[in-house]
Formats: C-alpha cells, structure tokens, sequence
RNA sequence: GGAUGGGUUCCCGAGUGGCCAAAGGGGGCAGACUGUAAAUCUGUUAGCGACGCUUUCGAAGGUUCGAAUCCUUCCCCAUCCA
C-alpha cells in the first residue's frame, strides 16, 4: 500500500465528517480493512448519485481494502426517513428483491467481488425474520430515544411528523453494522452524509455491546450551488442503467454541470490525477467547456465503457458544433405509409418524448422554440413527409437548445 | 380519546357562491443574451378535434340556475390536552 488511501479520499473531496480521522487514517495505512456500504433497493437501477459512493469504493478497493455492499433488502421495508420530507411509499418483498438483483448486477461492473475480494449481502438475511422481543432486548435498550431526537436528521421531520414505523430505521441498520462486524470483522462504514447518524448509532452500538472500536466515515453529498442534490433532473434521477439513462444523456447530464462544480466533480467522479483535476478545474470562460468534455467523457467511461463515451461524445460534438450527424441520437423510426400522409410536428414532438403532451407541444412551437433539420418551424399544422428528410434521410428535430430526436421511415 | 387549526394545480401558498383552469412566489419549458455554464430580462406552465369543449381544489353525497367556496358523512395531517 504506498500512498494511504484516506489522503487520496481526503485529497479529491470525498471526506466530510469522521468519528475518528486519525484512528481510521492508522487503520486504513496498516492493514487490509473490511469496511461497508449499504445501498436501499428503493428502484431497480442505481443512479448516479450512488456512483460516488460507489466511485469511494473503488479507490478503497484498488487500495486493498474489502468492500462489503450491503443490499438493503430488509431496511428498504422501512424506508430511510433522514432527509426525506415524507414516508416513503411501502414497497412489496418481491420489488426489493427484484430492485436488490439489478442493484448486484449493476455493483459487478465496478467492484469485483471474486476470490473474496468483496463481499455482496443482504440485510434482509438478518432482519426480515427478526424477533421483536428478542430485538427490542438486544438492540433497542441501547438506545435513548432523548439522543436519538436530537439527531439532525430527525429535527426537520419533528415538525412535519415521522412514525414510529420509520424512527426505527435507526435501529436496523446499526443493527447491520452490529450484523457484520460479527460475521465479517467489518469495522468501518462508510456513507453519504446524510447517513451520519445511523452510522453513528452503528459504532456506538459495537462498542457497547462488543466493547470494540469501530469507525465511520461520511462522503460530502454532491449538490448544486443552490443546494440541490446532483443526479437528479425534473424527469426523475440519472440512472446507471444504460436503458433508463441512455449513455448520450448520461453525458449530456454532466456536459451542462454548472462551471462551478466542474473541479469537484473531477475529483470525485472521475480517475484523472489531481494535477490534471486542478489544472482543468482553473480552466476560465469558455474555455471550461474543455473540462467539462473531459469530465463527461471520463464519468460515461467508466459507468458505459470507453465505446459508449466515445459513442456520445462524438454524437454530442456534431450536434453542438457545426458538422456532421451521428447515429447516436434518439430516433424514432415510423412506417413508410405513416409518412406518406405526412405527420404533423406535434405528433412527431410528443412521440419523440420531447413534449409531455400535445398542448405542450403546440406551445413549443408556437413560442419558435422547435427546428426540424435546422430550420425554425411556427406553424402547428405543418406536416412533414419523407419530401422533407434531409441528405441523410431523416428529420432532425431540435426542441430548444438541447433536446435532439431523429425520425426515420422504413 | 378531547379541543383547535388544516388538506388548493409540479412545490409553497392566496382564494370562503358566479368576473376561477384558480393571485403571488419557487421550479420547469421556450425566447433574448451567452460558452451546451451562471446571472438577468420576456413569454409560458391541466387536457383536447382549441375564440369552444372536458377534467381539476382530501373522498363521497347534498343544497343551488351556478360550488374550490355552503351543508352532511368519511379519510388524512399538525398543535395542545389525556
């Protein structure tokens, strides 16, 4: 182990909150430690505000250091109400372990779990056939209920209200880290930010009951300047998922990361040397728009694979800059009869997923903010045949600045 | 269980019989400016076969020519009391 892992963690901005820097900084220089992340199956892909949970994993297990991931299969039943402004809805067995699948699958692109090298699990092994007495006697009487208020992740839900039911996921997931310190000698749990105090409660709860010291260690969360958690867009979360999330959106996701947090997001999402991470971070003007390149190519690379990085930056380089098209855009594909009649934008916006109904669509137009093969087009009537395609034998239909979909006839 | 105050469009929040598809703000989308950024300004923001029609103000009924607004029952939430 040359450079100790907590400094190359501390050194590209994971770092924000420890129980005991120095003691795990010691640990992490000396010996292979079994540390581990949870993940709540609460869909059936993984998104990209994982990824840097996940992108800390892979450091510390480059570094020798054996990764648990833990599936949330039990906790996912109750649902994590820290930063949550209301319950969850209540998710059936079978989902979670459907979403607990995707979730392992998707875990083996980055980690590799063979010859021990990691360790996959799942909470609902332990939980799910939990005894209530037996539980409350075990776990629950140490824990004050006066603390556990003060926590800062319940403060907020003091006043809107939080059940029980929810207070109790705590509980369970110290109970986890209990679980695995036991069955893995794991002895450090690492996590967003949002996850201090239950992993707090974890520690806590090996030292009681072991008499053992065990660590934590949280990840700064990524957010916008304007404090909104990254990954997220108004149509839902990036997703891992190349079927959720195409790799060219994917791209475009971080392409148009506001200048701000372009150095922030080298360092954490990507493998580039810090030199290289400051130097593209103090890029000015227009001239950031290289870094940001640079960082979009970098992320799709190791989430999508370097064919599809290539794939999507070269699709969204013709379409920004003058120049040729790429096969990479969406596309919608009609009959040829459908076009013989002609269709009408609307229909073709709508169906293209760039309007989300034909209302919306008409507006779009009507306001100029749509162009089919680069020409501006106002007139809602309009109907397009395959007179229309342009030298590559299609429609490029542009919505906004930024929003691209090709239609095609067979 | 009791008392009080509430549940309004994506979110916050005004509206307490017709002028209400519902003020204002936020967010979103589009236009201008730009660098596929931020900030700013403008327009827009239920749906549709669109100067009209249909669905929407916790749920179901009722009063009325007419209800988000009034009445009844029910569900849910917050605060205080137990």
């Amino acid at each position: 182990m040359s450079t100790n892992v907590y400094d190359i963690l501390m050194e590209r901005g994971f770092i924000e909150q420890t129980t005991d820097a120095e003691a795990i900084r010691e640990l992490l220089g000396k010996e292979k430690v079994t540390f581990y992340i949870g993940f709540d199956a609460t869909a059936d892909s993984l998104t990209a505000g994982h990824f840097l949970t996940i992108m800390a994993m892979m450091h510390m297990q480059k570094a020798g250091h054996r990764p648990i991931a833990l599936l949330g299969g039990g906790t996912t039943m109750i649902g994590d109400p820290s930063g949550k402004s209301d319950m969850r809805t209540i998710m059936t067995k079978e989902k979670i372990q459907h979403n607990a699948d995707c979730f392992y699958k998707q875990l083996t692109r980055f980690i590799d779990f063979d010859n021990d090298s990691a360790i996959i699990d799942n909470n609902a092994n332990w939980l799910l056939d939990l005894n209530y007495v037996e539980f409350l006697r075990e776990i629950g009487v140490h824990f004050s209920v006066n603390k556990m208020l003060t926590a800062e992740c319940y403060k907020q839900r003091m006043e809107r209200g939080l059940t029980f039911f929810e207070f109790n996921y705590m509980l369970m997931q110290s109970c986890d880290f209990w679980k695995l310190y036991k069955k893995y000698g794991c002895v450090l749990e690492l996590g967003g930010n949002d996850q201090w105090s239950n992993i707090l409660g974890g520690v806590d709860l090996i030292r009681r009951k072991e008499g053992k010291a065990a660590y934590g260690l949280t990840f700064k969360l990524l957010t916008t300047s304007e404090g909104i958690k990254m990954g997220k867009t108004m149509k839902g979360a990036v997703w891992l998922d190349p079927e959720k999330t195409s790799p060219y959106e994917f791209y475009q996701y971080w392409r148009n990361i506001e200048d701000v947090k372009v150095e922030e997001c080298l360092g954490l999402l990507t493998f580039l040397p810090m030199d290289e991470v400051r130097r593209l971070g103090a890029l000015q003007g227009a001239e950031i728009n290289h870094a940001k390149e640079v960082l979009a190519y970098e992320i799709t690379k190791i989430v999508h694979g370097e064919d599809e990085a290539k794939k999507a930056q070269e699709a969204s380089r013709a379409l920004f800059g003058a120049g040729a098209q790429s096969a990479d855009i969406p596309t919608t594909t009609y009959s040829k009869e459908a076009f013989a009649e002609g269709i009408d934008l609307i229909t073709l916006l709508v169906d293209g997923k760039m309007a989300t109904s034909r209302s919306d669509a008409r507006r779009n137009i009507e306001q100029g903010g749509v162009a089919v093969n680069d020409v501006k087009v106002t007139d809602i009537a309009r109907k397009f045949t395959q007179d229309d395609f342009n030298a590559d034998g299609a429609l490029l239909v542009k919505k906004g600045k930024k929003a691209y979909h090709l239609f095609k006839a067979e």
